[in-house]
DNA sequence: ATTAATTTATATTTCTTGACATTTATTTGT
DNA sequence: ACAAATAAATGTCAAGAAATATAAATTAAT
């Protein structure tokens, strides 16, 4: 490949010269500026970036530490880190850690887990990374990024233990909130809630965005209406047993999987979703978009927190204060999604 | 952050034998060798691999560009990709075109595309990677990817038009052979078919393994119990109805969509998908593991395909020859797989 | 001739590595 | 025991590509 070396060489002119040109400097005549630019073209000449990154000082990349890129949330927000970073011209230097295959699912228990990830860190700041986004699988504390990394690093759909470390996350309470109010508005005043496992950040959130739209629309909160899943199809089917037991025409679950279990409990009634019984998901997985009737649920803003955590990683990039400064945690809005299994009775 | 210069001169010693030392060379006591080796861990030294690599002329990193990382068969591929590529230490520079976001489905007629590719490519080759894997959303032939480029290419789930690319494809033949073999071995005699738009490579592929076992089988080949889809449920549902009726025993839908309207077809008319009518799919998109009975499929080998492609990469860049070098296209073979959509009545 | 506008040569910068040179320490031969 | 030979340890410098500052040289215009 032709050096700049090479091109001046082959336009009869100094290094220096073909250097202002290709960078849109003074100091060369139109003429010289032409032949310059056309026998660049001619031998499809390019920069040598990393030459000049090492010379710039700067590398206008960012490392992306994945935990496992076949877990459904991580795509679509690294489609959302792409997105705002390659707009910005920033190169992305991608890891993915595998954990789930690695690990088996059990991953946050492991110390290995922690040496690994200081390890990945290491290797992509050899590499010049100028800063480091971590994407998690589910949100939850993420431990493993030291607080005193010499550059900036930024957590995307988990919530960091250091301050220094500002956090993109779901908005779980809003998302919670206004499903509910929807369900609600519906006239129904009997809500049942299949929570996820109750030591989840994402189950309690959600639980307070429900408890939260009861109070203000002054329905007194009923602990009897609130039966513990577990995120699967199975619990979804057996909270639902028990609600549908107590009455109540809409049951809020989750996430959709266990929403699927409350339409198999249903149908096993010879009830009808959408009718007799009302139901919302969370999280619209592509499956329940095929649920009969097509599941109302809550869409993860998964592509917004991924552009979210890079405009953050940026404005620390250039050196900027981030708005709520003394929080770090940014809570990106989720969209409630309409479909056909929640019944208007007003 | 400090650089070896720095580390030399906190020892009193010499860059040399700070490099030499680090790289594990022979040519230091042992007391210096401690000095610096402790020096190195208290000032955090990491060495600057981007000088080390304008040094090497060798970069150790590898071009992904990703027609669109939300398309369901994309992160499984990039996962297979970084599963081989991560244990050669090689590092990988992701590109995601957002193809289907920026050009609404149709980008293969576009010619912006052609430019888009070309411009992303120009700019990987900037940061001196090694070779550059293209990953495609679905099979097809690629065209946009020059055939003159000085480094090395490598097609994943896509076919390139020059031999001098080579392709990493599914073996669509086999798998729909696989399966459609499974359905005679349980005893089915007249097993329809539901194909895909009959222009797409996925198809041809599909139809031909089909044919293939039935004259294996010595089975004559009905046109008639081929009818034609567009890989959506609702093409599934009106197939079903026409296959129905010539009386056949047992669907093979060419993807799991398609047999999800095969499902509502059968539902509607009160029979029961495993017992009055069996069902097969293709791809194994996540919600096929959710219908009623769960669907048989076919799961597609996204992660070898990626896992392949990077072989082949670093093969090529380690300067070895491709095994079937006169083709090079490698189709990778499909999984069946069982679940519970089709009975048994041998 | 003088000034202004181009252009070039040269040296420096970034950091690491490797070839080569030099210094210090140890062993061998007489 | 002392010079010579060898080995080990360490230092010096250039290369690698691009950018840039500076000073010097050339050309063109006034």
């Amino acid at each position: 490949m032709a050096t700049i070396k090479v091109l001046a060489k082959c336009c009869g002119v100094s290094v220096a010269t073909v250097s202002n040109i290709l960078n849109n400097k003074p100091g060369a005549s139109a003429k010289t500026r032409k032949l310059v630019l056309e026998m660049a073209e001619q031998l499809n000449y390019t920069p040598n970036i990393v030459a000049k990154n090492l010379k710039m000082q700067k590398t206008r990349s960012i490392g992306v530490i994945a935990e496992d890129m076949t877990i459904f949330s991580i795509p679509d927000i690294i489609d959302g880190i792409t997105d705002y970073c390659q707009k910005q011209e920033y190169q992305i230097l991608l890891t993915n850690l595998r954990l789930f295959k690695k690990y088996n699912d059990t991953y946050y228990n492991k110390d290995d887990y922690y040496e690994l990830v200081r390890q990945e860190i290491k290797k992509l700041m050899e590499k010049q990374v100028e800063g480091i986004i971590y994407v998690a699988a589910h949100e939850r504390v993420i431990r493993c990024i030291p607080d005193n990394l010499p550059i900036p690093a930024v957590m995307a759909y988990g919530y960091s233990k250091s301050r220094k470390i500002p956090s993109v996350v779901v908005d779980d309470v809003g998302g919670a909130a206004g499903i509910v109010k929807y369900l609600l508005d519906q006239g129904h005043k009997k809500v049942g809630v299949i929570t996820g496992k109750t030591d989840s950040l994402h189950a309690q959130a959600r639980l307070i965005g429900y408890q939260q739209v009861l109070y203000q629309n002054k329905i007194l909160y009923d602990p009897g209406l609130v039966a513990e899943g577990d995120w699967t199809r199975e619990s979804g089917y057996r909270c639902a047993g028990e609600l549908l037991e107590k009455g109540v025409s809409a049951i809020f679950a989750m996430n959709d999987l266990m929403a699927g279990g409350v339409y198999d409990r249903v149908e096993e009634l010879k009830q009808t979703i959408g009718e007799e019984i009302s139901v919302a998901g969370y999280d619209d997985r592509e499956l329940s978009g095929y649920y009969h009737p097509p599941l109302t649920t809550v869409s993860l803003p998964l592509h917004d927190i991924g552009y979210k955590a890079s405009e953050w990683m940026i404005e620390l990039l250039n050196g900027g204060e981030l708005e709520n400064a003394g929080e770090n945690v940014c809570a990106v809005d989720c969209m409630l999604l309409i479909r056909k299994s929640v019944k208007d009775i007003t």
